[in-house]
DNA sequence: AATTTAATAGGTATAAGTACCTATATAAAA
DNA sequence: TTTTATATAGGTACTTATACCTATTAAATT
């Protein structure tokens, strides 16, 4: 089954000379085709109308930053992998990316077979991303799984309010954890109360969502 | 402060090419000393008498794997940074491999650069993968089942409720969604519904719960 | 042309969680 | 001994989510 008819790429820069050379490198390859765009809001209107499988997307730009276009396109459900290609090493931008499933995060300064390597990658369904950020990832990874980084605030918490976080993240209920526990729900919800207190939180689902990102914390 | 008076790498790998070919590449590098061993037995041997900064291992080598010897070193407490070179894009070796603390991975089909930018990544403090391998750890870092958890019904999906699921999965009420989508919140109340109803699922943050355990699905 | 699916929006009722109070018993600390 | 921290329980008001409904429009299928 031969499915590559033509990979259709439409590449995001405001600076012409990287994305010229950028074309020439993809154009270079079989079955690629590429259309250039100098700006997000010309991007987003291409992919909108043409729907190619892969966009490029330089993330400052005028008018429409790639990270505007990458979240646009998540919310219209446009079946897509976008590829962002940087200059900077900022780690909460590539946080956001991968937030908003960004599949391939590429840094301008590396060579540019990276990109041809990416595209590949991202075609298959795997995610890429250059060697230099994955320090990142590996940190936001272990942000998640380890209690080192515990400036949280967990330590504020008593015994049995660190147990009760334990049971929010498992997402029961208050009359579930009132049961098993064999005590009020209401003293449940003083509980739960007290947490959102001692960590500064509120809102909706504030309290589940700290458990559940913090749940190998306690 | 001129740190860098040499730095002393031991290379282990069974395969002569190999080993002669890396040492090439890092003796043309200037403040970079090698020591070629041809099993993990003389590498670890070798680490304990002269201490070198980094280790190169094969993964798979006679007598003692570079795996057994990264394991050893953490053991043993040895200052050292270990970076592994393999042929395999194993996902489970992998994730044993963070978990002994692992700096650098780098798969030997790639390019001979890639092996010195790696050295230098990690002798900054940080991690360095092979992008190839930077997909495992993203999905280990999403949270993910297998694939074969995939028979969840997901595919059921159509593509504005699988949007609405990675927005729940952020645990956004249904009033930011909506907000965010400009739509209405009853519109997002419903979307919820129906997929409660394929995905077979009822009762309180059942959707939430799902959303989070499979976000990496969708 | 008729049917189905997807996305949109509304109604009504109930359940669950949040916010902000008070209050008591007990054990540990000042 | 008085104070403080912890665990317990209740009240009230409000917000958010769930469970079932109906219904319109556009696009895709039959």
């Amino acid at each position: 089954m031969n499915k590559e008819n033509k990979i259709l790429i439409v590449i995001a820069d405001d600076h012409a000379l990287i994305r010229k050379g950028l074309k020439q490198v993809l154009d270079s390859e079989p079955n690629i085709e590429t259309y250039e765009a100098e700006n997000g809001e010309q991007a987003l209107e291409f992919i909108r109308e043409q729907k190619p499988q892969i966009a490029i997307l330089d993330i400052e730009m005028p008018k429409m930053s790639g990270f505007d276009v990458a979240k646009q396109v998540q919310n219209e459900s446009i079946n897509i992998d976008v590829i962002f290609l940087t200059m900077f090493k900022d780690e909460s931008l590539f946080n956001k990316s991968m937030d908003i499933g960004v599949k391939g995060y590429v840094l301008k300064e590396n060579t540019v077979s990276e990109i041809i390597n990416c595209i590949h990658t991202v075609v298959k369904g795997s995610y890429y991303l250059s060697p230099e950020i994955s320090d990142f990832l590996i940190k936001r990874n272990n942000r998640l799984a380890s209690s080192a980084t515990d400036k949280s605030g967990i330590s504020l918490l008593t015994p049995s309010e660190k147990n009760m976080l334990r049971m929010v993240a498992m997402m029961k209920t208050n009359q579930e954890i009132a049961e098993e526990l064999n005590i009020s729900i209401k003293t449940v919800q003083n509980h739960r109360s007290n947490i959102c207190n001692k960590l500064d939180l509120s809102g909706a689902h504030a309290l589940l969502k700290f458990a559940v990102e913090h749940s190998s914390g306690f």
